[in-house]
DNA sequence: TGCCTCCATCTTCCATACAAGATTGAAGGC
DNA sequence: GCCTTCAATCTTGTATGGAAGATGGAGGCA
């Protein structure tokens, strides 16, 4: 399961500091904290009725998690979204889904097929009735699944942590109509790794990811404002 | 460069807590500071005459990084490796640095040939005089230099911050004879790369990277107490 | 008008005190 | 002798007060 290794979003119980830590990234990653938005550990435990301390704590944890910046003796901000960033979370995902299809390819598991195939089927009601939040665990159940047929579900964890920098461009860009465009991929990957071609399941999967890319320069030209500076240099000197 | 997103270890600044962290940090790996050894904050703040607060915030750090577990109002462990989750990581390694070494072999970008086989220059120098801490280091430039010839400098920072855990089990198997292996692949992959052969650099980095298969199991036999039982249910019911 | 200086006010950082759950071992009853 | 119970003493979690640095605007000066 999930075990072991840092399961980065709570490596700790039931706290304050949790609660907090979930809430704010919620607020994140659907905009309603905007990238550049500065808020202050006072700001934090008024709104929650807390003290300081737990959100502070939760601050240090959401900045490991490369949502906020916080500067030191300054203020702490929701960290702009970076276009190259994103790029490279993409590339960790290729990466490491690719070797998942392929594996899962390899195996020959009988399970394989019948489980996947009820993912798509789920997703295809779901995007019928138009439910946008449904089709998209939906989504994430189907590659969540990949990774547990190929054993490496804690790998799949480390995707789905860095893929929350994706899921705020995608937030911006609600595309109704990829949706059925997604199905169809899923179902062409689904097809090749039920017929043991691992070659096929890799090409299939590069293509679903590709679509990412199209979407990241059309939401930069959007929300510039959101992004940053796509310069060499940090632009301020700040601690990165 | 190293620029934004998560650098995961250091996301702030100078602090005492950081100071705190990267000492922590550096005693884990080294083994100073054994797999189910406990540790307070209080003992850590008085061994560095400080608060039990910075301890605290260090603490939470480095449970994210997976390296400690906080079990609440109980005690806080440093964290035993788990097989299972060395095997995921060396999975997450091989998956990323297989697709970073076919992009630099489809790139033939002029520098590439040389920069590498100056790091295995110095490696060959390094392993001669029996530098242990110095090769070490160039092997690990060896691989970071393949990620920023790739331009993905950020996703070699990912596999850095997960290696940590393969790191504690080559800490216990020091072999000196495996250095000549090691500069013996690394030039098979250079040489793949620099010919622009993708699939023969996908070979090499592969073969690289299995030798670490057989050194777990070898570890296990010899220090079953620094591993978690390899039970399938957590053990204890603890957060994860 | 334009520039420099200083101070009120913000921020994060650290120290300290207290609260509450978990553990351990000793004392008491059987 | 063995089991149960409970209390002293650990642990982490939370609250609060104060310190040091950074910011921005007001006011003085050329």
């Amino acid at each position: 399961m999930g075990e072991v290794l840092q399961p980065v979003e709570e490596a700790v119980s039931d706290t304050i500091a949790s609660r907090v830590v979930a809430a704010l990234r919620e607020e994140i990653v659907t905009l309603k904290l905007k990238p550049g938005d500065a808020i202050s550990e006072s700001d934090i435990a008024a709104r929650y009725g807390i003290s300081r301390q737990p959100a502070r704590e939760a601050f240090i944890r959401l900045a490991q998690q490369g949502l906020l910046l916080i500067r030191p003796k300054r203020a702490t901000v929701v960290k702009k979204i970076s276009a190259d960033g994103v790029r490279q979370s993409r590339f960790i995902r290729e990466s490491i889904e690719v070797e998942i299809v392929r594996r899962v390819a390899g195996a020959h598991l009988p399970e394989t097929k019948e489980a996947l195939k009820a993912i798509i089927a789920d997703q295809e009601a779901a995007s019928e009735i138009e439910d946008v939040h449904g089709f998209h665990e939906l989504d994430e159940l189907f590659h969540r699944t990949l990774a547990r047929l190929a054993g490496v579900e804690y790998a799949w964890q480390l995707v789905d942590d860095h893929k929350i920098q994706l899921d705020r461009v995608r937030y911006l860009t609600l595309g109704v109509a990829s949706q059925k465009r997604a199905i169809t991929e899923h179902k062409a990957i689904v097809a090749a790794v039920a017929a043991g071609d691992a070659a096929g399941a890799e090409a299939a999967m590069r293509a679903h990811l590709a679509r990412a890319e199209v979407l990241l320069g059309q939401t930069i030209a959007e929300h510039p404002d959101y992004f940053e500076a796509e310069e060499d240099e940090p632009a301020e000197g700040e601690t990165v």
